[in-house]
DNA sequence: AGAAAGCCTCGGCCGC
DNA sequence: TGCGGCCGAGGCTTTC
């Protein structure tokens, strides 16, 4: 589910736990994956006070008097603050709660908690992250950021592969890679340094609508070329079959016709 | 049964 | 031939 947008929107819910006091922190096995044991989150978060909140793509931090915590969220994981979503309802996976899928969290000294929800057990907790391995954040986009992110004309990956590419830009997943590249009207397979100027504005133009425009709708899924995202789906801008591909590892839907 | 909105690792390939 | 970097494939994990 999470793409930058809906991180963006749990940092806004954990936003609510600045100035609060950790009193207890656990993360199990999974979770903790990234760092040197699971015990090393409650060691590390015990006492801390919360300063501030960011984002770095799809990276939450919490900054703190000491350590900065951070936390990812793999594809279903969801950020809940005294069981309320940062995010109304589920839309990807089961739209339920369940106190088994609750994987890590912190409890502060009013009370409160702030734990993360994730049926899969792809979201992680990370002590200190090296925000030097993420790209320009896709939220703060420049023209200059953008073009410097796909880099120079050539060759190189297929442009879908090259926008999923954390270390270029930090935040843009498979739902908004897609949604952005049908806006724009270019073919997910075409390789990055084969765009023509004409393209690579179309695509800017694009990238950031996405953003605002999703960013107002609430999150990536609800994207333009969403309604005809399953297998015999009809491009809703022209009617055209839709194509469905795995390029940059990801199933990717474009039209057949007026993506070029 | 097969795929899934993230990310990590591995191995092949290319160029210096 | 050796090695680093780039890039695609595959695995992780659980659910529907």
């Amino acid at each position: 589910m999470p793409e930058v947008l809906e991180i963006e929107s749990y940092r806004r819910l954990a936003d609510r736990v600045v100035g609060a006091r950790i009193t207890r922190g656990w993360a199990d096995e999974y979770a903790a994956k990234k760092l040197s044991a699971p015990s090393a989150w409650a060691r590390a978060v015990l006492g801390l006070t919360i300063t501030a909140t960011d984002r770095r793509g799809k990276l939450l931090l919490l900054h703190t008097d000491g350590v900065t915590l951070a936390l990812r969220f793999g594809m279903t994981g969801v950020l809940l603050l005294d069981g309320e979503a940062g995010l109304e309802g589920l839309f990807y996976g089961p739209h339920e709660y369940r106190a088994s899928w609750v994987r890590a969290g912190l409890e502060f000294e009013d009370g409160r908690s702030l734990v993360v929800h994730d049926p899969r057990r792809l979201a992680r907790v990370e002590i200190d992250p090296d925000l030097d391995e993420l790209g320009v954040d896709a939220l703060a986009m420049s023209r200059s950021g953008f073009e410097a992110a796909l880099g120079a004309r050539g060759e190189g990956p297929a442009i879908k592969a090259r926008l999923l590419d954390q270390s270029r830009i930090a935040g843009v997943g498979n739902l908004l890679a897609d949604e952005m590249l049908f806006r724009a009207g270019v073919d997910p397979r075409t390789p990055v340094g084969r765009l023509d100027p004409t393209q690579r504005t179309a695509l800017y133009r694009a990238f950031t609508q996405t953003m605002r425009t999703l960013g107002r709708r609430g999150g990536s899924h609800t994207g333009d070329h969403m309604v005809s995202r399953f297998p015999g789906g009809l491009c809703p801008r022209d009617g055209a079959a839709m194509r469905i591909e795995t390029i940059g590892g990801r199933t990717t839907y474009f039209c057949s016709v007026h993506q070029r």
